[in-house]
DNA sequence: TTATCCCGCCATTCC
DNA sequence: GGAATGGCGGGATAA
């Protein structure tokens, strides 16, 4: 998320590093925490001393700046004092970041009941133990908009997000349902931004549009990591990272997962298909299955796998030299998107199988050349 | 006027 | 060098 213990001009230069006083904002020539002198942290929630940003100032007066040191020192803060509110003042002072920064961070966690508004500039925390409970509630309500056959974007907001704007809170619940809705609940923030931009913007100007949205899915992103929601992997042949829901146990942490190379394997090729060829060319799915088995059999293979569908799902057509279609046992075509369901699963077992095989023959090549 | 939110530029980091 | 990442300011809008 976009919280740094200093902040730069916009126009900066290009150093690696810089020295800035932590807590000083460079384009506001003062003190963050100046503001902030008023507040009885105590009162307003935040179980810290008074001054406690201008303490931590004195004690390490200059901070080298580094992006490598990401933000969210917010939640960071709530779980060390144990905090039940939340002022936004005292914490923009205490990270030493203007308060517009807060509010991105505030309005996700928001969007995952983590935190609710209370009054003006304050927040209740209502803490990470909470978190099952609303996961279980968005997959209720995911169930049922999928039930009515509605779209994320048709989605009902929230109460709070009726009035103007909450955008990110929205997006964010977007975001979150994609990952629900998907069997293996990976997903890349390029796919997540193509799905949730809204049927309008997909018209014109999508490519801004696209990266605007992917701009905002980073903040998310960030947040939702943080709280242990998602994690951040990287797929095996691809700069592209994905992101991966994480299950959460009723105490609020998460379940231990192992993400084998395989999962990831099997996200990519499934996500080349989809941004490839259609998945309704049925000969090109064929082919990455004919590579398995019937390998061996040559160019057989193609009319092999014909007749594998065809026993399988009862082909029956006047010319089967040319034509695809598939007919059930009442001489009735079958629905495309069965035949696409039906391919995917195949497709998606075949990968399994060749990634655990392509991993085996790996090891064994590998202790082999340790011999 | 102030609080809040949205947008997107562009610097930095990483491969 | 280009893609990924994220800091940050401008400006709009609601209260």
């Amino acid at each position: 998320m976009e919280m740094l213990v200093t902040s730069t001009k916009r126009k900066r230069s290009r150093k690696v590093a810089q020295l800035v006083p932590l807590g000083f904002n460079v384009s506001d020539k003062k003190p963050l925490n100046q503001n902030t002198s008023n507040y009885d942290l105590k009162a307003d929630g935040l179980n810290i001393p008074p001054y406690f940003g201008a303490e931590s100032m004195l004690q390490s007066s200059f901070r080298e700046y580094n992006r490598k040191e990401k933000s969210l020192g917010f939640l960071k803060l709530f779980r060390e004092h144990n905090a039940r509110e939340v002022c936004l003042d005292a914490v923009a002072a205490e990270l030493g970041v203007e308060r517009r920064r807060i509010y991105d961070i505030v309005n996700i966690l928001e969007s995952i009941h983590l935190v609710s508004r209370k009054s003006k500039n304050l927040y209740n925390w209502h803490g990470l133990s909470t978190l099952p409970t609303t996961i279980a509630a968005m997959k209720e309500r995911h169930r049922n908009c999928s039930v009515k056959g509605e779209t994320l974007h048709e989605l009902p907001a929230l109460r709070s997000e009726r009035k103007r704007g909450k955008s990110l809170s929205h997006l964010s619940q977007m975001f979150v349902d994609l990952f629900l809705q998907r069997e293996d609940r990976i997903i890349s923030l390029d796919d997540a931004a193509k799905q949730l931009l809204l049927p309008s913007e997909c018209e014109n100007n999508n490519d801004r549009l696209h990266k605007t949205k992917i701009r905002r899915l980073y903040d998310i992103a960030n947040v939702l990591a943080s709280v242990g929601l998602i994690e951040k992997l990287q797929l095996p042949h691809s700069r592209k990272p994905v992101f991966r829901w994480r299950q959460i146990d009723r105490e609020g942490s998460n379940e231990k997962q192992d993400v084998g190379q395989d999962v990831l394997a099997v996200y990519e090729a499934n996500h080349r298909q989809r941004s490839g060829p259609s998945w309704c060319d049925t000969d090109s799915v064929k082919t990455s299955q004919s590579c398995n088995s019937e390998a061996e059999d040559g160019d057989s293979c193609g009319v092999k796998k014909r007749e594998s569908n065809t026993a399988q799902l009862g082909v029956q057509s006047g010319d089967q030299s040319n034509s695809v279609l598939r007919f059930d046992s009442s001489h009735t075509p079958i629905h495309p998107q069965e035949i696409l369901q039906s391919e995917q699963k195949r497709l998606h077992e075949f990968m399994r199988k060749y990634v655990e095989e392509y991993v085996q023959h790996l090891a064994t090549a590998q202790s082999a050349s340790d011999l």
